[in-house]
DNA sequence: ATATATTTTTAGGCTAATCTAAATTTATAT
DNA sequence: ATATAAATTTAGATTAGCCTAAAAATATAT
């Protein structure tokens, strides 16, 4: 069984290599986890020895089917635990990521996919991440970021790309939750930022605002 | 705050410090966790620099007010999410333990207040054992083993002394549960086992199996 | 009361995960 | 094309928690 360490390494290159194809860099591991990169080094050797990244020197790490595997596995179990905080014991969106990344090494499959019944099979997590199956299947949703709306289109939020307590927090003041229904009324040469009608309420976002935002177009 | 470990040696402390008045042996910890006496006085003395044992060369260890209170938030911790498992999850009382073990380092008081409130406040875990308040303080219950109770008497079943897998899945194939009502028909001088009606069944139970049934009487 | 057995501690080592500082490799800018 | 900057790796140390083997203290039996 992999450990704890282990187990947050590999999250980390997965959630990493979202956004980086070609792999993950060693200086990227770094800042992500909180350790230095003389550590995250020592891991990738220690990993690659173990058949759960691709490793060579000097170049991007990727996961190894192996190491998907388990990422996949951990981040199944983050996001039903959220669900399980949101849903039964009435947190809110943005206090539940730290209790969940404790939650993640619970280690026991059985105990998940009861949760995931008891939850009523949830297909996503309260920031609109999909939660993969337990198969490692993930449910393809064809969100964009609202900033690919044009003026006059429609779209309703369905998830978030940044999820901080911060910007959480800041939607939450503007009272932007999921599934809200927006139109994009006008946007400022200027500085790119957004006047939208958002529930019938009409406001102003930042263009970072925006691409933070997921939302899926109403035709 | 306190380390996995940590509150694993405090919980022991703690669970062995109930059989024995005077404290704990290192030996008897030893058997306990499953390490050797060596590292066992290795952690005594760190705990005892820490101030949540008193410890001292050759005597038996006794925890600190500090050391109970860490202990009885980890046992507090350990039975809520037993019956979350049992009550939420369907799990049978015999398999709730080894997954608690891990839950029971949730750091996270919130959590489980929260989780007790959704549990609709349980006083005892699945195994009959007394669940202490966020304050540490646990409901006193005046249970007896059934080995006290003399022919004739009536009791119901109120927890096990001995929560083994092996136990409890012997109690559940003779239909054996919590709340069960009992009279003792007969106590063979022999062997002291005894013949009793639970639940309008007649079964004869030794007396080590009578030895590990708490039970209140009924008057 | 003393020899023997048991328990506990000490001493010295190991591993996983981390660090700092120095060396090396790769990338970048003129 | 080469100097400089940035990224990465290596080398050597540290800490928590564990180990074995030997020494010391305590308990037990005659």
């Amino acid at each position: 069984m992999a450990s704890f360490t282990v187990e947050n390494y590999l999250k980390a290159i997965y959630s990493l290599s979202r956004s980086n194809e070609a792999g993950v860099s060693t200086n990227a591991l770094a800042d992500h986890l909180g350790t230095k990169a003389a550590t995250i080094t020592d891991m990738l050797k220690k990993l690659n020895a173990n058949g759960l990244v691709h490793y060579k020197k000097y170049q991007a790490t990727t996961l190894t089917d192996k190491g998907i595997e388990i990422a996949l596995n951990i981040v199944r179990k983050h996001r039903l635990w959220e669900v399980f905080l949101v849903e039964k014991l009435d947190f809110k969106w943005d206090e539940v990521h730290d209790m969940a990344e404790e939650l993640e090494h619970i280690d026991s499959n059985e105990l998940i996919d009861r949760l995931e019944r008891f939850l009523d099979n949830p297909k996503f997590d309260p920031h609109g991440d999909p939660i993969p199956d337990k198969n490692g299947v993930i449910e393809r949703r064809d969100q964009i970021q609202l900033t690919e709306l044009k003026v006059g289109q429609k779209g309703y939020v369905t998830g978030v790309k940044d999820s901080s307590k911060e910007f959480l927090q800041y939607l939450d003041n503007q009272n932007i939750e999921l599934g809200n229904e927006l139109l994009v009324k006008d946007i400022f040469d200027y500085d790119k930022s957004r006047v939208l009608i958002i529930e019938g309420q009409e406001t102003t976002f930042s263009q970072q605002v925006c691409k933070n935002l997921y939302v899926n177009i109403i035709e």
